[in-house]
RNA sequence: GGGCGGAUAGCUCAAUGGGAGAGCUACGGCUUUACACGCCGUCGGUUGCAGGUUCGAGUCCUGUUCCGCCCA
């Protein structure tokens, strides 16, 4: 057997194996290999972007599944990829040209699209080789880009089908504008900060003298719209301004004269004057209100946010510049009204952070409604499962209120909208130019300049990249894919999306599963963030800690529906775990001379004892995995691994490795015993540790293959011995009961102790590990013969049992521990009586829960009196 | 304003309505022939609060406080 290192080196594991994996191609999905489909399409990272907590256990977590399912027979295909991410991805090569002098849009359409791609070529996807460093067994040979030719095609067909249905239009509705990435948003892209602190400012409307003079009142946190009013809504209901309704006011700076109306659903009387300025191209509130009243609707701003044409003498200002500025021109008139503080939700962009203009625009939007209802059903049966289930609700409440989604962007980076307009305005949607011209009849067309929402492409991801709308073997196999992993934050963005789209195109759900992780925080809870500095970079960490320790501590932290806190110490203690098991490798090698798996074996109590073990941890680890409850996967392995094999097995093999007379037959059973269950050890935990399982895998003797692609553990691969299972639990008792006396009273382990028994049935049951109770706890088993004086006593299954302690340690203490385990069993009782003395539970609990505790009840009775009549015998010496 | 989470040992988290557990920390012991990056043991609780349902509630219901998130 080769030599083993001494301790094991991850980085090397990393390195040797993720090239190992990538020459045999085991990750690349075979769709005419037989096995149950099991299919995953990774959360494609942006372009731009690179690893961080969040990827790193989303990608972890997947690939814990993949593995998993990989090895348990699954035909398994886990395809990756990248979105484009035309918002961001702009931005970057955009303030890089304007680093070097460049204006962006000097290049043309275009020059930097291909500057894009050349950046893309060069700088774009370091997330897919970080992702590599976590182990992820992705199918790397399917990987896509959502701009690819394929996808391309996907995303025209996409929009043509819904077009072509009425489910796409091209409208004027009021948009989120992003003055800064001068673009258009979809509501979800623009988040609403709470909070903060701003003025509402009041000034007066000059009524028109033919209207009988005078002024209202009114207020508003953003004064620069003012130029953009078209009325002054009152209450239809409000004394005050009764009279004033269908009157008119003059406009102090454009030459306009604006109706005051009556509208009851916008106007709050209570609030402020009770009288409210009217933007209808400016304030979502204030359009329907247009609407309603056939209002002009005055657009103000242009792309970058400065006043247009219609701003009068403030024409050409920024915004925020012309907010001063109208202030100053109203207090010289004598209209301000004054001010006061005021909390208000500011709209920001998501990507860019500038403060989101509501705008009157014409854009592409996408007819939701329609959609959402098959979406909502869906859930609603069981065809999609969301996992934990109350995420359901968030996605049903999002559903039932959705509005149309403005779909285009004024970017150059992305897909182009296929659609293609004559001089008159007339449009043309098409596949290209071409097809446009046949169907408009002539050829004086022009495309659209905007390109769809990157999220319009994702939406397809599960089946674009199975190459539909291709019928590919592929998306035959595959598709509907098993499980989505994703994090909550983009249930709306994305996952719903997902679901409209793929029930509408492929008539099934995308997903049968959508496994919902938490979000990773730093330790005191505080969301990471780069202006925060507590951003923990996960390349740091492998590369301190590898990627085993650190992706068993993202598992061991992944408890349903719980943030993860993240903690280096827990990545440290994992770490030790991977050194504990690489310790237990080196002892099976120490004392592995001479395995032979085809000679004889004669399995003893602890080998029949370990494998029931193992096949018990099996069972465990698999339910948790396939409840997705990963957590407790990573507990479960670790309780096994160090708890059972370690503590206990490891150490009771030392019972026949160091016993000379032991016969060949028995050391061969217990080396294959070391052997197959650290085999069935690192199958199990492959999928959260797979670099160091398969280090361990390739070093173990008569292992075939990869453990990447070994059986995962089967509860009936081991057989189940009860007898066995209560002979050793036996021996754990009197080992731990002997343990805890030395600890108690402060005995080394190096002074012996006898263990004496009286009781002809316990005596008889440890006979034959009293080897194992010397190895373990230090004692020679004996007989007892006549009662020494001066003992202390362990109950091993309510029998005692007397350790003389004469000549060892003065014995006094014992009293005291006598004292208070009888305590213990005293209080233990009075529950239990208490419990079985409630006529109540004995009548109406259900038989096998009582019978339960009335043997518990029995075994404490027993323990008690075992206790108490050792401890009166002790009180009478001292 | 509407909705969803969370609150359990010092810390991080578990517990199909059936005796509240684990890991870490703390404390005590052990230089034991795989491992001191280790081993053995001990301590630690009014499950946020107030009611209710039930033979029985951390778990179900109602209310409430605090923290976080989503939507408007």
């Amino acid at each position: 057997m080769a030599e083993l290192p001494k301790a094991y080196d991850p980085h090397a594991a990393a390195e040797t194996w993720s090239a190992a994996w990538a020459d045999a191609r085991i990750f690349e999905a075979d769709p005419s290999a037989p096995g149950p489909a099991f299919s995953v399409v990774i959360p494609p990272p942006n372009v731009t972007g690179s690893l961080h907590m969040g990827h790193a256990l989303n990608n972890t977590l997947q690939d814990v599944l993949v593995r998993y399912k990989r090895m348990d027979g699954y035909n398994t295909v886990w395809v990756p990829g990248m979105d484009h991410a035309g918002i961001a991805t702009q931005w970057v090569v955009r303030r890089q040209l304007e680093a070097q002098g460049i204006d962006f849009r000097s290049l043309g359409r275009e020059g930097f699209v291909e500057k894009v791609w050349q950046w893309k070529d060069e700088a774009g996807g370091t997330i897919t080789k970080q992702l590599r460093r976590l182990g992820v067994s992705c199918d790397w040979s399917r990987e896509r880009f959502t701009l690819d030719p394929g996808l391309r095609e996907a995303v025209q067909e996409h929009f043509i089908r819904l077009f072509e249905a009425g489910l796409i239009y091209r409208g004027t509705r009021l948009i989120n504008w992003d003055p800064l990435d001068q673009t258009a948003l979809s509501d979800l892209e623009v988040e609403h900060e709470e909070g903060a602190q701003g003025e509402l400012w009041s000034f007066a409307y000059p009524i028109r003298d033919e209207d009988g003079g005078g002024e209202i009142v009114v207020a508003t946190t953003r004064p620069e719209t003012m130029l953009g009013d078209t009325a002054v809504a009152v209450h239809p209901d409000d004394p005050r301004y009764q009279h004033l309704i269908g009157k008119t006011l003059k406009h102090p700076f454009v030459d306009r004269e604006i109706p005051i109306v009556a509208d009851a659903i916008l106007v709050d009387m209570a609030f402020g004057t009770g009288a409210v300025k009217v933007t209808p191209a400016h304030d979502p509130n204030d359009f329907e209100v247009g609407k309603r009243h056939k209002l002009p609707m005055i657009n103000i701003l242009n792309r970058d946010g400065s006043l247009n044409e219609q701003g009068g003498r403030f024409t050409g200002m920024d915004r925020f510049e012309a907010r001063k500025a109208v202030k100053a021109a109203i207090a010289e008139l004598g209209l301000d009204r004054g001010s006061k503080a005021h909390t208000l939700n500011v709209g920001r962009s998501q990507r860019s952070g500038a403060i989101v203009e509501p705008m009157l625009s014409t854009q592409w939007f996408m007819r939701m409604k329609p959609l959402a209802a098959p979406a909502m059903a869906a859930v609603e049966h069981g065809f999609t499962k969301f996992v934990p289930s109350q995420w359901e609700n968030t996605y049903y409440a999002w559903l039932r209120d959705i509005r149309d989604w403005c779909i285009s962007r004024q970017l150059w980076w992305g897909h182009r909208i296929p659609a293609w307009y004559d001089p008159e305005g007339n449009v043309y949607v098409a596949r290209c130019r071409e097809e446009a011209v046949e169907k408009a009849g002539r050829d004086d067309l022009v495309q659209d300049e905007d390109v769809l929402d990157t999220w319009f492409s994702s939406a397809l991801w599960p089946f674009s990249v199975m190459g539909w709308p291709e019928k590919t073997e592929d998306l035959a196999r595959y598709y509907p894919t098993s499980v989505l992993v994703t994090g909550f934050d983009i249930i709306f963005f994305w996952v719903a999306r997902m679901m409209f789209a793929g029930l509408y195109f492929t008539g099934s759900v995308p997903f049968s599963d959508v496994y919902i992780h938490a979000l990773v925080r730093d330790e005191h809870g505080d969301k990471m963030s780069k202006t925060k500095g507590n951003v923990v970079d996960p390349l740091t960490v492998i590369d301190r800690w590898g990627a085993d320790a650190f992706r068993f501590t993202l598992v061991a932290f992944a408890a349903q529906g719980r943030d993860v806190l993240w903690s280096e110490k827990r990545v440290e203690d994992y770490h030790r775990f991977t050194t504990k098991v690489w310790q237990a490798l080196r002892y099976c090698f120490l004392n592995a001379e001479g395995y032979d798996p085809s000679a004889p074996m004669e399995p003893g109590p602890y080998e029949r004892w370990i494998e029931a073990r193992t096949g018990a941890a099996a069972e465990r680890v698999r339910a948790a995995l396939d409840g997705y409850r990963f957590n407790e996967a990573a507990s479960e392995l670790f309780a096994f691994v160090k708890g059972e094999y370690c503590d206990w097995y490891i150490e009771l093999s030392k019972t026949t490795i160091y016993d000379t007379s032991a016969s060949a037959a028995r050391q061969n059973a217990v080396k294959h015993a070391l052997f197959s269950t650290m085999g069935a050890i690192v199958r199990m935990m492959h999928p959260l540790m797979p670099f160091l399982t398969e280090d361990i895998w390739q070093r173990l003797p008569h292992t075939e293959g990869f453990v990447a692609t070994a059986p995962y553990p089967r509860p009936s691969d081991f057989a189940v011995d009860a007898a066995t299972l209560e002979d050793i639990a036996r021996l754990q008792d009197a080992v731990t009961e002997v343990r805890r006396i030395r600890g108690e009273m402060s005995i080394a382990r190096k002074v012996p102790l006898a263990l004496m028994v009286d009781d002809d049935a316990l005596y008889t049951g440890l006979f034959p590990h009293a080897r194992a109770l010397n190895e373990l706890a230090g004692v020679t088993l004996e007989r007892l013969v006549e009662r020494p004086s001066g003992t202390a006593t362990a109950v091993v299954r309510g029998v005692e049992c007397v350790i003389p302690l004469a000549g060892v340690v003065d014995f006094s203490s014992e009293l005291d521990r006598l004292d208070k385990e009888l305590a213990k069993a005293d209080k233990d009782i009075g529950q239990l009586e208490k419990k079985l003395g409630n006529k109540g539970f004995v009548d109406k609990a259900p038989e096998d829960v009582v019978a339960g505790f009335r043997e518990k009840l029995e075994a404490a009775v027993v323990r008690r009196d075992t206790l108490r009549t050792s401890r009166d015998r002790l009180a009478e010496l001292v």
